[in-house]
DNA sequence: AGCACGCCGACT
DNA sequence: GTCGGCGTGCTC
């Protein structure tokens, strides 16, 4: 007697279908369970689901008598447990998404590809090498995995580690002793990744099966990350252990360590953001490490951020999770503050490391009023002196700079022609290297024309600067500097741009490590997690647009961006110590007296902090309130703000509306990219139920204006956006 | 989103 | 006479 069975399959916001869909099965499967079901013409994955419940919909969904019957079951894979789909149903919930389309993109994209088949062949082919090698039908399959799936025994000693400071043992020891959530507020060079790792090994080692998960924001900082690990838990507990989760893995390795975690075997994950929706059915321990990063934020299809999932995740699966950063986000510091007479404590609890290891001093921060230079400056005079100084002491230097290409915009100056996006409402960026045109938001190029393409003007100029002019001018400006070897400086570029190639990070990486450059420059890439221990000055060049941005997060970011660039510098304790001749980074700007620099200065990431919030409180800002975004794409800029304007006057009555703001219609920052228009209209408020409430009562408006809006492309709702 | 069906322009 | 453009509509 066949049954009803609910699966959830991917389906996009836009295609109606919302929950899971009804099939027919010979006998019922538990929740969880991956199928494959047919959909019309094709047979995609699905994951066996709760039924939607029918209260609000009184029109029965479908015919009885259209029902299909499950194409078959992935057997030998054990079902994804209750605790992962409850996280998929927060995470849809939350950020407005079909359950579809997050369950099954949280699956590796091999999983949805492969057939039974092939993917039973793909499990006998892993178990076969612990086994015999012997291939069976499925049910041996099933037991073939299980046996895999016993978690590893130690094979060695548990790891020694480095000798733990005593702010080190302090922090350890408050992670054991509550339940947290943590921040874990630490300098950089303090020591940090120590603590993950001990954290990480006091947890496997007093629970057998206990799973581990580390997260860090970008994947160019993975593989030497990976590598510590791997070095510290292998001896231990074996190869395979640990296994890693990002984007650029190939499909194969994807799966690979999906299933490891999935089957219990890897103890510890290290991944971006996508990590924290696999399937980890002994999840203890989640760190967050520079837990501040934007690139936590997922900016398309359901736009997660990872960070706060790994909080709600913790707390739903009762795991620990510590976030670290030296330059904490607003949000995370606000949720740690300490108990105050009128307030109570934040949710968070703060852990504090304020030394950094070892001697090495923080650099000094110096200022250089560019209101007292010539006009034009690019270089001032005393960066460029002690520039030279640097380089004849054998140090190296930093320059940063965040704007790739020559010049951000061409011109002439007779007919004030400008190179304009024939596509974007942006300009092309001047690339000299290669003498091409290109818009970096929809990467159309061309050649860079002889004349004015107006007015026939030969005299087509280059305004403002990027960091391969930068280069260029360094090159003249430090010419007859010699290094202590002999010859001249030798500037290198790392950017966008440099680094196109597979594997040109890493090598030019290695280059500066091996002592090839004296000067880099480049973008906020150079900035984050490289360890640059010969740098002893960095000198950011043009910072004063984010002082006065639009984005009220434009001053968060910058003051991380300087803290960790600082945070490259003097790493290496013998330069820091030697009078007079410390490490050094040099601000250039217009605002010397801005209180961001003061708190820099003193690199008092709290008094920054304070300052912000207070600003944010005043302002009505996040974390005070909270936000979304709705998004509109038309042809054009008048149908995408109709829509908008439409379904806020649609929305006067829906719950939680009284409790909110819904703000005019506005062209997005880059208002046309690719021929596309685009306009957004903020929702804010002080209570995150209403917001939520809200936005779950719009989403059916909002598909059924579409109707009426025909010239509208498409249309997402960002919750919690980061750039607004 | 896919993938069909469906109705109009340049090709073996 | 067919190949193929992408507009509209459906998928348990």
């Amino acid at each position: 007697m066949p049954v009803h069975l609910s699966v959830l399959v991917q389906t996009p916001a836009h295609s109606g279908i919302g929950g899971p869909l009804t099939y027919l099965s010979e006998e019922a499967l538990a929740l969880g369970t991956l199928v494959r079901v047919p959909l019309g013409q094709r047979e995609l994955l699905g994951i066996v689901w709760p039924p939607q419940p029918q209260a609000d919909d009184p029109v029965p969904p479908v015919k009885p008598l259209r029902l299909r019957a499950i194409s078959g079951e992935l057997t030998g894979l054990p079902p994804l447990n209750a605790s992962w789909q409850a996280l998929i149903r927060f995470t849809a919930s939350y950020y407005q998404r079909s359950e579809g389309e997050v369950a099954l993109a949280a699956l590796p994209p091999s999983l949805r590809e492969l057939s039974p088949v092939q993917l039973m062949r793909r499990l006998e082919r892993k178990a076969g090498i612990n086994k015999t090698g012997i291939k069976k039908g499925k049910t041996e399959t099933a037991d073939a995995l299980q046996t895999q799936a016993t978690p590893q025994v130690a094979l060695g000693a548990p790891p020694q580690g480095l000798a733990l400071t005593a702010e080190q043992e302090t922090v350890l020891g408050q992670l054991a002793a509550s339940k947290g959530p943590f921040l874990l507020f630490g300098s950089t060079g303090s020591g940090k990744t120590e603590v993950y790792l001990q954290a990480v090994q006091r947890l496997l080692q007093s629970e057998p099966t206990a799973q581990a998960l580390v997260m860090v924001p970008e994947i160019n900082l993975t593989p030497q990350l990976e590598q510590r690990f791997r070095q510290r838990f292998e001896p231990w507990l074996g190869p395979g252990c640990v296994v890693a989760m990002h984007s650029a893995m190939t499909p194969a390795q994807r799966l690979a360590s999906w299933l490891a975690a999935h089957s219990g075997q890897a103890r510890m994950v290290l991944g971006t953001r996508m990590a924290v929706l696999a399937s980890l059915p002994h999840l203890r321990l989640i760190v967050v490490d520079e837990e501040h990063d934007p690139s936590y934020k997922q900016q398309e299809g359901a736009r997660y951020s990872a960070r706060d999932l790994a909080i709600y995740r913790g707390q739903l699966e009762g795991a620990k999770v510590l976030l670290g950063s030296a330059t904490p986000s607003l949000e995370s510091w606000h949720h740690s503050r300490p108990a105050s007479e009128d307030k109570p404590a934040g949710r968070y609890v703060r852990l504090h490391m304020p030394a950094r290891v070892g001697q090495s001093a923080l650099p000094l921060v110096r200022r250089v009023d560019m209101n007292r230079q010539p006009r034009r400056t690019v270089f001032s005079g005393v960066l460029l002196d002690a520039m030279r100084e640097r380089i004849r002491m054998g140090q190296q230097i930093l320059v940063l700079l965040n704007r790739r290409g020559y010049a951000p915009v061409l011109h002439c100056p007779s007919c004030h022609w400008k190179s304009q996006c024939p596509h974007c409402s942006a300009f092309q960026v001047f690339h000299k290297l290669d003498r091409s045109l290109r818009c970096h938001h929809c990467s159309f190029a061309q050649a860079v024309p002889r004349a004015c393409p107006e007015c026939g003007d030969t005299d087509v100029r280059a305004m403002g600067r990027g960091t391969e002019q930068l280069e260029e001018l360094l090159a003249a400006q430090l010419e007859g500097v010699i290094r202590p070897g002999g010859g001249a400086a030798r500037i290198a570029r790392i950017d966008a741009d440099s680094t196109r190639a597979k594997g040109a990070l890493e090598a030019q990486l290695a280059q500066v490590h091996a002592g090839e450059v004296d000067v880099l420059v480049g973008t906020q890439m150079i900035a984050k997690g490289h360890d640059f221990r010969r740098v002893s000055l960095v000198a950011a060049i043009d910072t004063d647009g984010a002082l006065f941005s639009s984005d009220f997060r434009a001053p968060e970011r910058l003051f991380s961006l300087l803290m960790q660039a600082a945070g490259r510098a003097g790493r290496d304790a013998q330069w820091s110590l030697q009078e007079g001749h410390g490490c050094e980074m040099w601000i250039q700007t217009h605002f010397p007296q801005h209180p961001l620099f003061d708190a820099l200065k003193r690199h008092d990431y709290p008094a920054f902090a304070q300052e912000q919030l207070q600003e944010r409180a005043q302002a009505g800002m996040p974390p005070f309130s909270f936000q979304a975004l709705l998004r509109a794409e038309a042809r054009t800029q008048e149908a995408a703000q109709a829509f908008l304007t439409a379904v806020a006057q649609m929305a006067t009555d829906l719950p939680g509306a009284h409790q909110l703001t819904l703000y005019p219609p506005v062209p997005l920052g880059i208002q046309r990219v690719a021929q596309v228009e685009r306009a957004q209209l903020l929702v804010e408020g002080t209570s995150r139920t209403a917001l939520q409430a809200f936005l779950t009562a719009w989403q059916p408006l909002l598909r059924s204006a579409r109707q009426q809006h025909r010239q509208v492309l498409r249309w997402a709702i960002d919750v919690d956006p980061l750039v607004i």
